[in-house]
RNA sequence: GCCUCGGUAGCUCAGCCGGCCAGAGCGAGUGACUUGUAAUCACUAGGUCGCGUGUUCGAAUCACGCCCGGGGCUCCA
């Protein structure tokens, strides 16, 4: 027998005319209406005729289960031939199917469909795990009982570890990770799904007490509020990132975030991933809000006149917001979010040879944008993944990736391709609870020029296909913060002091003056210094100042006293040169200061310091 | 979506086997101190005990429902 199991809103038929083997049914029990119900759709198979009676125990049980986990009360039975090639005879199935009926009776109310009619059906499947599920069930033999989440057959995964030099393609079990702990992690993470967590993750703690980021209950889960710091730093980071896009010759284009749910186009691409997206009933039309930037930039593409002579061309956007409505165990902190911020670049390349070039390029300009926004190659792990195919083909290409980062990478491949894409890297952050997740990444993507229309023009003047990359060369801005703050509170566990870069931090430079007459110097320094410079001038003792600008990981802190009012200097600590209890000192002229802060920013963006540059004059947001 | 734990002052939390005036620390306000590198002292204000319904003479405390958060499961283009 097989079912197909479906938590359903409701679900309604309507019987329309008999076939030859139809089943004897009063008018009342050609149509029917559930609310709150699992719907099963059977098929009755030619192995059920040995023992029918057994098959109706298992099935009866298994339905049950189902419907018991899902709290449904209500049962719809719904004979549907198309689950299988191998039917019974139609005696068989009706009997089973009564004797279902009649055995799910007693706990459930129970509605059956009438056998051998066609009918017109409505459901409304709720889109949770357990919404769906498919069994088989075998009796004698061997009693197997499969299980599917997915109708897609899951094409097979070859887990590998392929180290710079050296051997190459290691199984991953033979792989030796003792200098290499975070790649064990990860590969165990990605493999065996592995997770044994029982605390808040720190940067949930950090987001909130350094006034960045923080929930929303007026909202829905996952949609963040962002403080003036929290904002200052996603701001500077996306600003980054565009400009490192645009110095890849990127265009920034900016398309909708919601879309027609019914568009011939998105339609068939949606329709893989259903009940993922946040959707809205507008008028007439059925709509989605994005989940990347993929359609807006495409259905831009379709349209565009290009010739060979225009690629590889770029198209660029930060996507304010990304939508994905992920389930709610999922979302913690600002690790993964239901609306995000991601910086999505679009590469039309001429041939799979100009992706291939591209796709260096962006893997390297990927390492290179996470290095300047805080996180080194040991912050994050490779993974490599391909078809078999593409590997063969370019074998050199896949080992040139692993010696440009110069330590071992994970390495998936699939036997046959099974997503849009035949070659994709992601860069990804091991947390302090050894949690993975993907940064940046890029796809070679060789279906959707296809499904989009997007074409070229050739020399010859012919229209050709171009291959697509996908690029997120930082990942989700919020998750870059989020891998930030983690590796803050790593640093702090392992006795180190955390900071973020200095272009990134809210305060660049605080000055704590000793006593009230020392304010007039703090505040004509403020205004003399080109950076985020903010004063403490809270009638507080200079401990406890300095307390709190550590607390707020600020990298320069000077206090004006006496001295450096006759002086003119001032004296620094310098937090990137400090330890726990020992922070390093230094007594600095201002240029001095000023021409170090200058070289620590150069080429990043900058914006002012977003709150009162006197402490007394601040609100607290949290 | 399911299971589980939690929600008390702006923050962190105590109280919670029904009944003492609902508390502490931090933070905020006021005053004193004018300070030299990881928490100065005193005073004051601040609470629909997440929301709702019920049980009870009486509910922060018990029950049920809902909302929000943490963890697990499931899932993750």
């Amino acid at each position: 027998m097989q079912l197909l199991l479906i938590h359903s809103d409701y679900i309604e038929f309507e019987a329309q005319r008999p076939t030859k083997m139809a089943e004897e049914v009063g008018e009342d029990a050609r149509s029917g209406r559930l609310e709150e119900a699992l719907t099963a759709f059977i098929a009755v198979e030619k192995f059920d005729q040995d023992d029918p009676e057994a098959v109706v125990a298992r099935a009866a049980e298994e339905i049950a289960d189902v419907a018991l986990k899902v709290k449904a009360d209500r049962i719809m039975l719904y004979p549907y031939a198309h689950l299988s090639s191998e039917l019974s005879d139609p005696d068989t199935a009706i009997t089973v199917l009564k004797g279902l009926q009649e055995s799910l009776s007693t706990d459930f109310q129970v509605v059956k469909a009438p056998f051998g009619w066609y009918k017109a059906f409505k459901l409304s499947c709720k889109g949770h795990p357990l919404s769906e599920l498919s069994r088989s069930i075998r009796m004698g033999g061997g009693e197997v009982v499969s299980k599917a989440l997915k109708s897609e057959e899951k094409a097979v995964s070859y887990w590998r570890i392929l180290a710079p030099g050296g051997e190459r393609m290691v199984p991953v079990e033979e792989f030796d990770f003792a200098d290499h702990k975070k790649l064990d992690k990860f590969a165990r993470y990605e493999i065996e799904k592995s997770r044994a967590v029982d605390k808040v993750p720190p940067h949930v703690e950090l987001m909130r007490r350094l006034e960045l980021v923080d929930y929303e209950p007026g909202s829905d889960s996952g949609n963040m509020r962002f403080y003036p710091k929290g904002r200052l730093i996603k701001g500077l980071l996306e600003s980054y990132v565009l400009d490192r896009a645009s110095d890849l010759g990127a265009m920034e284009v900016e398309t909708p975030i919601m879309y027609d749910m019914d568009h011939p186009t998105l339609k068939n691409y949606l329709d893989r991933f259903p009940a993922r997206q946040y959707t809205i009933d507008a008028e007439k039309k059925h709509l989605f809000l994005r989940f990347a930037a993929c359609f807006g930039q495409f259905l831009m593409a379709s349209e565009m006149v290009m010739s060979y002579r225009n690629l590889p061309l770029k198209i660029f956007e930060i996507t304010r917001y990304s939508f994905r409505r992920e389930q709610r165990g999922e979302l913690v902190g600002i690790r993964r979010l239901r609306a995000f911020t991601m910086p999505d670049m679009h590469t039309l390349c001429l041939d799979m040879n100009s992706a291939v070039e591209e796709f260096r390029e962006q893997y390297q300009a990927s390492i290179s944008v996470l290095k300047e926004a805080g996180l080194d190659l040991d912050d994050y792990e490779v993974a490599i993944r391909f078809t078999k195919d593409f590997y063969e083909s370019n074998k050199e290409f896949v080992e040139g990736l692993v010696d440009i980062v110069e330590k071992p990478v994970l390495i998936e491949m699939w036997d046959e391709r099974f997503f849009y894409f035949v070659l994709k890297f992601e860069f990804n952050f091991v947390d302090a609870l050894d949690k993975a997740s993907a940064l940046s990444t890029v796809q070679i993507d060789v279906e959707n020029a296809e499904r989009y229309g997007i074409t070229y023009v050739d020399a010859s003047g012919e229209k050709q296909l171009p291959i697509l990359l996908h690029c997120s060369p930082s990942g989700a801005i919020e998750r870059l913060m989020y891998a930030l703050l983690e590796k803050g509170a790593m640093d702090t566990a392992s006795g180190k002091v955390p900071m973020f870069p200095v272009w990134l931090s809210p305060t660049q430079l605080r000055i704590i003056p000793i006593a009230e007459r020392h304010q007039p110097r703090a505040m004509e320094l403020v205004h003399l210094l080109p950076f985020r410079v903010d004063v403490d001038d809270r009638d507080e003792t200079v401990g406890k100042k300095i307390r709190d600008a550590g607390r707020e990981w600020i990298p320069y802190v000077a206090v004006i006293g006496d001295e450096e009012l006759e002086s003119g200097e001032m004296t620094v600590t310098i937090r990137a040169e400090s330890q726990p209890s020992k922070p390093k000192k230094v007594r600095m002229s201002v240029e001095d200061l000023s021409s170090r802060i200058e070289g620590e920013t150069r080429g990043k963006p900058w914006r002012r310091l977003p709150l009162n540059e006197r402490l007394t004059l601040r609100p607290r947001f949290v």
